[in-house]
RNA sequence: GGGCGGAUAGCUCAGUUGGAAGAGCGCUGCCCUUACAAGGCAGAGGUCACAGGUUCAAUCCCUGUUCCGCCUACCA
């Protein structure tokens, strides 16, 4: 008796809220390191806490709960870490904006009351990815979710900045950075998108001081930099310039005299006309040059990335008093036109070129950069970086697929040091401290009221703060005001979450821990850093596989964007179509080394595989009615024997495409097995069974049946935990809950490869029939009398056994004996190798189309005939080929002359019909 | 500028340790056959980007070319 009752189509919505809650109510996604079984963890790529879903975290969330649920069910000690990133520029941005609209600023509130908004902003709106990731079905074990700066987590960054300022790999230092003029804070080298923009070379010509006459001309993209000039470069082996090296040109717009230096770094011979003016203040080449020569540095652009004030500039540049004048406080774009002007008017501009160059912009708020000079808190990161590229060389850590590894390890090699301070309040604050006794106090900025510390004030780098100044037992110490890089805090991820810099149980059973899943953009932000830290921290690596996947694109292939209005919300997505089907989409699409191009067709393709197995399994309870016998494998029918073998496939497959993260090819072996062997075969040979009651059969083919569909439920659910679960509890079963079973293992009693046999023959059999049915245009519900036979004794004896088989799924009756002995007249006959199959043709049918077909399936044989017969006709062939080849060639060819002998005789007949 | 990946059916993509080209969607025809029309059955559709080379045999291996993505880079 079947315990439950399906409804007709299958209703995500009601099933998915329900077990969501379930499962979370029964803990089964709490992990303890007390749990049997090898561990396997996995830490997420904590979202940012200002986010909400997407779907590349739909994507990345989905083969990680797959990968998890996969291995909590073949038994392993699994735990998967969930979190979030407090984000630093991005969560300040967003509380910034809501201040605006309020008509505060942050600077109006002041730091301390800043940071308290920002804590109550992520109280009320920071859970809403993490609510999303549930509805998703994340089997994350949420008792342990963590923010980045949470108690624990902070102690570890102190404990970590601590240490490697203890060991010499924090330092501070005045150097040009990235200066996002928006957000002002600096930026690391991998914060800045680089972007070509057309833009323009200008000549510019510099009198020569000795000799106003003659000048150099240098060739720049940048003009309104050249008040920022300190020298000329040429190169050192260039005979146009060579003489001059050691001279001074006059820096027009100013009463500057500067020196030409011969450098052959910074120059190119080729490029442009072979002189360069340095600007060291804004300019990392020429901050490098300036370097080598010693050459001054002048800054003339503010935090806004504005102009100087008047006073300033004429101070910093000696510029002309008009050129300060109309040049104060100006943007960069309006400072260049401004300069353009003015150069254009003096005589010292040339004619300008276009020319493509790369801008940076801001991650962030895609504001265009600026090298700015400051002085910032650095990571020595070639000591970190060694022992990383070492990992990855050695095998240690694996990247997946292979193919990025090169990626990752020319990028470790050239790595710069890391940038680690930024000018925002909201992150973890920098542990160091100054004596203002000791320094004569500091001054203050005049913007946000920061304290402005020279490079020469000694830090007091402690992991609180200190009581008192060792130096002069002052307590009066202000703490640096800069907060840390984010991505400072998510390197130490894999271990802070597990609870160092103490010693805990958790540590110690789950780290490393066993894959990083992640997308291609974050491989430098976060994997190598991770990498990087884990070595240094634990002495271990983090993880011992990365598997890196696809960035998804819309349907065209473009990325996805609000401005674009091509974002499809997973949210959205699952609502309409349900959670499984975008879940088992973004599997079966993630193929390595692609991106990927999703449009709703797929998902909905996927919508209706869901349905199908709904609909399988209400077929199954409608006729469960009756015993269940479990008889060996080898003495169940043919049907049973052919499904479990192949069952016992899919199980083979589907686990070997997991271990190697192939969640593509998995789904087509599920789609493949479920839908097609499954449903269109399978159940509709046993429905003769199920439908005699009392059948001999019946209590063998009932167990069978619901073992196959048990079975199939528990393989597919880390693909689509919703459906069955559901379908599951619906069938027979035994325990509370699919999450908690066994995942199955392939059965080698299961293998009946004589069935398969066997089926092979059926299906094209059954194929030949309902083609010529389609061919003599009987409808598919009307019974057709055929015959059947086939060349091979062998075979013919198997159709014998078929022979019930065939002529149901064939809807008719079945003759099965050679075909020499079938009636001559009135019978279509179809032949592929040795098979033929005869339909008795009725008086009244249109023999058109199955003449065309005969004739079209002729020409056919007769090109490959000619194809295989040539190729054995070929001397070389013949003695290089290894034998077995040739043996198949040959009996292909002995195939292909007997088929298309019964086909030109059945074309005969069938004329001869027509006559008639 | 350097590096990597891609080019296979109308579309989106698999695949081949080199030996008869695959799926899904879309399309065409016939069917509401008592699990499913979100379905069933049958079918059409491809010199596997181009040019060379290796081989008995190349869609697959090698070289070059073109086009498209991505990463990276200081050509002022």
């Amino acid at each position: 008796m079947a315990p439950f009752q399906l409804e007709k189509g299958y209703d995500p919505k009601v099933v998915e809220t329900r077990w969501s809650r379930e499962w979370l109510t029964r803990g089964y996604f709490h992990a303890s390191p007390e749990q049997p079984g090898q561990p396997y963890c996995i830490v997420i790529p904590p979202p940012n806490v200002t986010g909400s879903l997407h779907v590349g975290h739909a994507l990345n969330h989905s083969l990680q709960d797959i990968l998890i649920r996969w291995r909590r069910m073949q038994g392993r000690n699994t735990l998967w870490l969930p979190g979030t990133d407090h984000a630093g520029i991005a969560t300040q941005n967003v509380v910034e904006k809501q201040l605006m609209a309020e008509g505060l600023s942050r600077e109006s509130l002041g730091r301390e009351r800043f940071v308290e908004r920002v804590w109550q902003w992520k109280a009320t709106s920071g859970n809403t990815i993490v609510n999303q990731q549930k509805q998703l079905g994340e089997s994350c074990d949420w008792d342990r979710l963590q923010f980045t700066m949470d108690e624990g987590l902070s102690k570890a960054v102190l404990e970590v900045f601590v240490r490697l300022y203890e060991d010499g790999l924090i330092y501070r230092g005045e150097r040009l950075i990235n200066w996002c003029p928006r957000c002002l804070t600096a930026l690391s080298d991998i914060e800045v998108e680089h972007e070509e923009v057309k833009g323009k070379l200008y000549h510019l010509r510099y009198p020569l001081a000795d000799d106003p006459n003659t000048g150099l001309i240098v060739a720049t993209t940048r003009p309104e930099t050249m008040l920022g000039d300190t020298a000329v470069a040429v190169h050192p082996d260039d005979p146009r310039y060579r003489h001059l090296i050691g001279k001074k040109v006059r820096l027009p717009l100013t009463t500057r005299e500067i020196p030409i230096v011969g450098d052959s770094i910074l120059v190119d011979l080729e490029f442009g006309t072979g002189a360069v003016k340095i600007t060291p203040a804004h300019d990392f080449n020429d901050f490098e040059a300036g370097g080598r020569h010693s050459l001054p540095r002048i800054r003339i652009l503010d935090i806004h990335a504005n102009m100087l004030n008047e006073t300033e500039l004429s101070l910093a540049t000696k510029a002309h008093p008009d050129v300060a004048t109309a040049l104060a406080g100006l943007s960069v774009q309006k400072a260049r036109t401004k300069i353009e002007q003015l150069l254009s008017t003096s005589g010292a501009l040339e004619n300008p070129e276009p020319h493509k160059m790369a801008v940076g912009k801001c991650y962030r708020c895609k504001t265009v950069v600026e090298p700015y000079l400051s002085i910032q808190w650095f990571v020595k990161i070639h000591p970190l970086a060694e022992p990383a590229i070492k990992v990855v060389e050695d095998g240690r850590i694996r990247i997946i697929p292979e193919s990025w590894t090169n990626n990752y390890l020319g990028w470790m090699r050239d790595i710069k040091d890391w940038c680690i301070s930024r000018q925002i309040w909201w992150g973890h604050q920098i542990p160091a401290w100054y004596c203002e006794e000791c320094n004569g106090g500091f001054l203050r900025s005049k913007h946000d009221n920061r304290p402005l510390i020279d490079l020469d004030v000694p830090p007091i780098v402690a992991k609180s703060r200190p009581e008192k100044c060792p130096q002069c037992d002052s307590s009066n110490l202000v703490q640096d005001p800069d907060v840390l890089d984010t991505w400072f805090s998510s390197a130490l991820w894999p271990f802070s979450t597990l609870g160092w810099p103490e010693q805990t149980l958790e540590l110690k059973t789950y780290y490393p821990t066993s894959v990083l899943v992640t997308g291609l953009d974050i491989l430098f932000f976060w994997v190598a850093r991770m990498i990087m830290m884990g070595l240094k921290f634990m002495g271990d690596v983090p993880f011992k596989d990365v598997y890196i996947h696809a960035l998804v694109r819309d349907a065209e292939g473009q990325k996805m964007s609000k401005s674009k209005g091509n974002v499809i919300d997973p949210l959205h997505v699952m609502d309409q179509f349900g959670t499984d089907a975008i879940r088992f989409t973004l599997a079966s699409m993630a193929s390595p080394g692609r991106d990927i191009k999703l449009a709703e067709e797929r998902i909905e393709g996927y919508r209706n595989f869901a349905n199908k197995i709904w609909n399988a399994a209400r077929f199954a309870l409608m006729y469960l009615d009756g015993p269940r016998t479990a008889l060996p494998p080898a003495q169940r029918t043919f049907p049973d024997r052919w499904i479990l073998s192949r069952l016992a496939h899919a199980i083979r497959a589907v686990t070997a495409e997991l271990e190697s993260y192939r969640f593509d090819r998995a789904a087509t072996v599920f789609y493949q097995f479920i839908w097609h062997e499954y449903c269109d075969w399978y159940l509709e040979l046993i429905k003769p069974v199920l439908q005699t009651p009392e059948h001999p059969d019946g209590a063998s083919t009932r167990h069978t049946l619901v073992e196959t569909l048990e079975t199939t439920m528990r393989l597919l659910h880390p693909f689509m935990p919703f459906i069955t679960e559901e379908i599951w509890q619906t069938i027979p079963h035994q325990g509370d809950s699919i999450v908690v079973q066994n995942y199955p293992a392939s059965n080698e009693a299961w293998a009946a490869p004589d069935a398969e046999q066997h089926f092979a023959l059926l299906e094209q059999t059954v194929g030949l029939v309902r083609t010529g049915r389609v061919l003599l245009n009987y409808p598919p519900g009307q019974q057709i009398p055929f015959h059947v036979g086939h060349d091979d004794p062998n075979r013919q004896n198997q159709l014998h056994q078929l022979q019930r088989h065939l002529a149901h799924l064939s809807r008719g009756t079945a003759e099965v004996r050679p075909s020499h002995n079938w009636p001559a007249a009135r019978l279509l006959r179809l032949v592929t190798e040795g098979l033929s199959v005869g339909i008795v043709v009725a008086e009244d049918v249109d023999l058109k189309k199955a003449l065309d077909r005969l004739a079209k399936q002729i020409m056919e044989t007769d090109k490959e005939l000619q194809r295989v017969d040539g190729k054995l006709k070929n001397a070389e062939f013949v003695s290089k080929a290894p034998p077995d080849v040739i043996a198949e060639h040959r009996e292909r060819v002995r195939t292909l002359a007997r088929d298309r002998a019964l086909l030109t005789d059945s074309e005969q007949q069938l004329r001869a019909m027509l006559t008639t």
